[in-house]
DNA sequence: CTGTTAGCGCATTCAG
DNA sequence: CTGAATGCGCTAACAG
């Protein structure tokens, strides 16, 4: 017999015991005496079984398995929640299936959709937008869903994530206290509410605490990437601009590189802060000041969020905030 | 009636058939009169039926999904890996289950098993090393795996990669004519069989080619991150090395900066070339000189080979060397 | 504490 | 071309 086909009826006529009792054993039932348990237990090692965990969903309802939807593994931001959310599971026995939604609205309906089929116990879904659509479709699907380093502007779904406002505030401060008459604020698409309800929220907040006149022509709209924010190098120095916060460290990497292609020094001509802390902001030289971001625990915390939720249990907070701090690297004075 | 549990039996009723028939169009099996399958069809999108793919698994012992061991998703040589993966699993109508490894043996058969026990229909394997536990473990296991983007010495198990001891080579030999006499080859752990039997052995060759003599002194052993090659900076000057072939791009990154950090000027004083190609070699200044490695078709072409192997089509070579190319960007002359 | 029994939702014979 | 019946491997009452 191949080890693949051993089922629970082979180790219960081995163990001279029903297949209810290794049931029991198996999900550690209490109600079974420890002399079985261990008659039970040898036979189960002596022969390799292995609990075939699909029929174990189908006659539970429950597969311990999640799906993680996310733009795109590639992007270190999302990656690094991946990692934290993939280890909280492990921890919590569950397995994930992820699926790249390029955040694309009709794909994320459709790996949804996918991702309920397979009878997923939840979902963490990442993306950068969340629009009515979508919140349907988390609404009519019955299973639990966090967001991680995601929001949703009217918290309709519960989430985990930093205080994009006041991080954003604290840096601009900073820029602001170094004596910084211009500062631009470099984003991705302003479409995303957490770039323009939060993070911009956040900048004009510091300009406002500092009797700055908000400057619509300062703010720049991107699609996000290296070259984007590389290509805008010109049109920020024609504006007198001597700062910036930036949302993401590739847009801050491509501007301190156009930046230092032009001749012009950072932090001396030009400071820059930036959002995330991934190895890019190491990598470069200088190194950019950035927004400690947890995005280890972000991921890590909003899958034990959904393990809590899952399991009904009480949760006092829905919408969690992680701390997060500020590094001073080369890129500030 | 919740949209979750709409089952066969309800569709077959409302449509007046059986739930066979029913059963036939969601297969479409073609013994099964268009009128009445247009009849089914209707009926399925007005309840909005969705099959339970946990049931079909059980059934059919089929789950079209697919497990992915990975190191660390956090890696972009292989995030990039598993992004191609993805998308043609996706193509082909699987899952993806993700599962992190570290690299580390224990962690790997115990996620193997876990796979196993979930019924997977096949197994991408991405991973520095690969032993005779795992190997026998992969023998045991009745699905089928495939590697991508990682090496088994003895070729035991199908797998897609590039042709790494040539493309070392052919960088080897261009430093060599750019008239360097002494060459670091730089890499992760050379008990690696990915490091030590491909990579430096297309360090070698080339050495041969050009009677140059192979100086044990002149090969760096690391663990495979940013700061180890940083570290490394003194001890390599110290040696009148005056270039690198590095095996990861953190690792070349590192060595980049150590040397800047010194004022050493690359490419003039020394120069670099990477291998993976990754986002980093084109962030830091000067840009790296890389092997033009295609991770994501890597990713793709694995697991379009499992597809292959999972349904038994013939495939006439199991060990795929892709394509590279070399770009020579500001790391060497 | 242990065994018997009935599904879980579907694919798949086997008849017709 | 269609339906009835069986079973995939396991959990979860229900009895005892």
């Amino acid at each position: 017999m191949n080890k693949q086909n051993i089922t629970i009826y082979d180790v219960a006529r081995e163990s001279k015991v029903s297949m209810a009792t290794v049931s029991r054993v198996l999900n550690g039932n209490s109600n079974v005496r420890p002399a079985t348990k261990n008659k039970v237990m040898n036979v189960i090692n002596k022969m390799e079984y292995r609990p075939n965990a699909v029929a174990r969903g189908l006659a539970s309802k429950k597969t311990t398995t999640v799906g993680v939807i996310i733009p795109d593994v590639t992007d270190e931001y999302f990656a690094s929640l991946a990692r934290g959310i993939d280890d909280i599971a492990s921890m919590y026995k569950y397995n994930i299936i992820l699926a790249n939604s390029d955040d694309d609205s009709s794909k994320q309906v459709k790996v949804l959709n996918n991702l309920l089929s397979k009878q997923v116990d939840g979902i963490i879904f990442m993306g950068n937008e969340i629009n009515d659509k979508l919140r349907q479709e988390f609404k009519n699907s019955n299973v639990h869903i966090v967001l991680a380093g995601s929001v949703d502007e009217i918290n309709s779904v519960p989430s985990v994530n930093i205080d994009y406002i006041s991080a954003v505030k604290t840096e601009t401060n900073k820029l602001i206290n170094n004596g910084n008459k211009k500062i631009a604020f470099i984003s991705g698409s302003l479409n995303q509410p957490i770039n323009l309800d939060y993070r911009l929220v956040g900048y004009k907040k510091a300009l406002q605490e500092n009797n700055y006149v908000f400057d619509k022509s300062l703010v720049f709209s991107t699609n996000g990437n290296y070259q984007s924010s590389y290509n805008l190098v010109n049109s920020i120095l024609s504006k007198n601009i001597t700062a910036a916060v930036v949302t993401n460290d590739e847009l801050a990497a491509g501007l301190l590189n156009g930046l230092t292609d032009l001749n012009i020094k950072v932090p001396d001509d030009f400071e820059i802060f930036t959002s995330n802390d991934t190895k890019i902001s190491r990598l470069v030289r200088p190194q950019l000041s950035s927004i400690t971001h947890p995005l280890y625990d972000v991921g890590a915390v909003a899958m034990r969020l959904l393990t809590k939720i899952m399991n009904n249990e009480d949760v006092d907070k829905k919408q969690i905030l992680l701390n997060y701090d500020i590094v001073e690297r080369q890129s500030t004075k």
